[in-house]
DNA sequence: CCAATGTCAGCATAACTGACATCA
DNA sequence: CTGATGTCAGTTGTGCTGACATTG
């Protein structure tokens, strides 16, 4: 039976999954800190100027109580904080501690270099072509109800309900 | 600030994303069939020749229960049909049954348009390229430290417990 | 008796929706 | 007042472990 080759989807998947086992186990090793996939995207996608739950959660892509919740762990783990606004009292910018700062270099680093080995097993090339065709604008899923139109000429690729 | 470029794993999951929400709209368009990202997978690993449970597991790296509970759902939603193997009294083998097979090869040909949007969209050679570096040996995932050197030899880079 | 299989039950986690108080 | 925000619930779904009967 031929399957038409391989699924995209789950090739895409299974490529997502050597990273973080990667970076999981590079990460137990080396610390305790406790990482789970989501407290991982929440790294990736917070400044280190400080950001609102809010805004973390559009940015996740999730709710903001599920944000929440995830800052709330973090927290209680000593990696963020919540510092006031100082421009709006009603907000409460998320920030990386100090240990934090210090863990979030460390994942950053390990996925380099994950991205180095794999480039080392598949080809410098076939690597960057990876990286590039990711960073292609693919726009938004197609047929996906559209008044997205304008979610798209937003630039990102991200929804924000 | 310089994020380095942007996260690898968190692209690849964007992009798996793109690819589900896009099936996703399709499927929730053109019929009823409820299908989750699970289930997805679940007719990823069927064979027309039917599988038993156990096995059903192990392709997709999760345990038993777990795919036994998929496929009871997927049962119950009358795509799948358990017969009895003829060759051994204790194994029951899972079967597509003919709407299971009508959605199954929906979902293929959606994913292959799919496919065939986004290389309208950064090109046909990005596409393929992006299809040649994900279908290449990765290997293990780095740094999993040496006893896992059985697992590699093993062969894929499904852990199988 | 042993090992693999199919299945039932309980638990943990992580996402969601609902509700509410607060403040610009 | 309206709307956005932060937060406290409650709910659902999905995976796990534990346990057990069946069968080769």
């Amino acid at each position: 039976m031929q399957d038409t080759r391989r699924n995209l989807p789950q090739l895409l998947g299974d490529a997502r999954r050597w990273f973080e086992e990667g970076l999981l186990a590079a990460v137990e090793a080396g610390s305790v800190t406790p990482v789970s996939p989501t407290q991982t995207q929440l790294f990736a996608v917070l400044d280190s100027e400080g950001t609102t739950v809010a805004e973390l959660a559009r940015r996740m892509g999730v709710t903001r109580q599920t944000a929440h919740q995830a800052v709330h762990s973090l927290i209680a783990a000593g990696l963020l904080e919540q510092v006031p606004d100082p421009a709006s009292a009603r907000r409460r910018l998320i920030r990386r501690t100090e240990e934090g700062e210090r863990a979030h270099r460390r994942a950053v680093r390990t996925i380099e270099q994950l991205e180095d080995q794999l480039a080392e097993r598949i080809g410098r090339e076939a690597a960057d072509a990876l990286r590039a065709a990711l960073e292609a604008p693919w726009g938004p899923p197609p047929s996906a109800h559209q008044h997205d139109a304008a979610a798209a000429a937003a630039g990102q690729r991200h929804e924000q309900r």
